[in-house]
DNA sequence: TATATAATTATACATATTGTATGATTAATA
DNA sequence: TATTAATCATACAATATGTATAATTATATA
């Protein structure tokens, strides 16, 4: 039992980069399973024998891209014993650097995770994880610079999650920024959301008063 | 020619209430021309004569909960002159009322636009409009305090424009946080966003310092 | 080596969906 | 009243997903 696997493995990586090609494609319309096998190069009843559905093929084309943008590196950025703000800086490059690796992919694979619940399953959780490792980092820097209160906490940790979503980067690029201005903005936003949150009343409804300018 | 209209937008009506109905089902993949036909008593032939194509369905339906969700006031808050600082909160109130108010729609529309460029076509172009909406401001803003310089505006600019976006909303909101308290949060945000902008490094890639924390 | 097993392929089929073609029917408009 | 626009009915073409059945090939195991 071991050739065997290796060829299995061989076959579903074929599909799997052939899948990944054709979600590049801009009109990706013709994206069925059907291009995928023939792009692949095996029988479209091959792929439903190695991924279920449409929607099996999806979940492990994330898994797939989420190998080739190095998302292991998280469990080092955790495991060592760092500062909690550089922890924080190290999630977030990781996060930098997979989201820009396959920006055009990723994004299509959220929308179609969106439509198909059977895909949005797995993107959630991912989700979920990503938020408990901001929770995690929080609770970190909390304990080490007394910043926030236990109030403001769940804000932060929702906050830093929404900005080192992939729906913010995608935004900050645009079509011409590159990864390391979008991530210099994302951690400038992220320090001020979890060291100066407590200037934040509580319901500001109206009255605002804009902050003194700098120069008459 | 006057009757024939009003029955013409009383059918377009029912079509589009009935769609924006089929978007809130759960388990949306309901959602077919057959289907919102017969939701709105109507035969598939007619929907295909009122809107021309799915996609013309959608991008119809996207008019149709701007309407509801009051998007017509944009017009009235640039309309005012008032302060600029008043302006960016209307601005940003109006936005943050028409996402909560069809939340779910809005979510299913935007993933449907990201898969179908016919679709996405619109929705690029409102986007597109709202940056535009977000520069008028922080040019009147930039003229009456001087806190960003001319390389800074287009960074607070897109800043702006990602955190005034449905994406950062539907991440803030959750499951339970209340629109009043992502306006505050967001608001929060961009008040940094377009004021303290001076203070972030061009380009810090290591060795950042994390700011002082308040009780030792 | 012989046999069992897993992976791939071929063919066929059921079902659903979008979109078009053609023509009939109904109701408003000129 | 004659015309025209809107709706509807039926039919059809093209494409997609997913399943059923069986054949074929290569690998693993006795």
């Amino acid at each position: 039992m071991q050739r065997r696997q290796v060829e299995v493995g061989k076959t579903r990586t074929r599909v799997l980069a052939a899948a990944r090609g054709l979600l590049l494609v801009k009109d990706f319309s013709g994206f069925s399973m059907e291009a995928v096998a023939r792009k692949a190069d095996v029988s479209r009843l091959t792929v439903y024998y190695q991924f279920e559905s449409k929607a099996g093929l999806l979940e492990a084309l994330y898994d797939y891209i989420a190998k080739r943008g190095h998302m292991e590196e998280l469990r080092s950025v955790f495991g060592h014993n760092h500062d909690p703000m550089v922890t924080l800086h190290d999630f977030i490059l990781v996060f930098m650097r997979f989201w820009a690796w396959d920006r055009d992919v990723i994004r299509r694979l959220h929308a179609l995770g969106t439509i198909d619940p059977e895909v949005g399953k797995g993107l959630q959780a991912r989700n979920e994880r990503r938020r408990q490792g901001v929770r995690t980092i929080v609770e970190r820097y909390s304990n080490v610079y007394r910043t926030l209160t236990s109030i403001q906490k769940p804000i932060a940790v929702d906050a830093i999650h929404m900005l080192t979503s992939f729906e913010t980067f995608d935004a900050l690029s645009g079509s011409a920024r590159s990864m390391d201005e979008v991530t210099a903005i994302v951690r400038e936003h992220i320090n001020h959301a979890i060291g100066i949150v407590e200037q934040m009343p509580p319901a500001r409804k109206a009255g605002f008063s804009p902050p003194m300018p700098k120069e008459p």
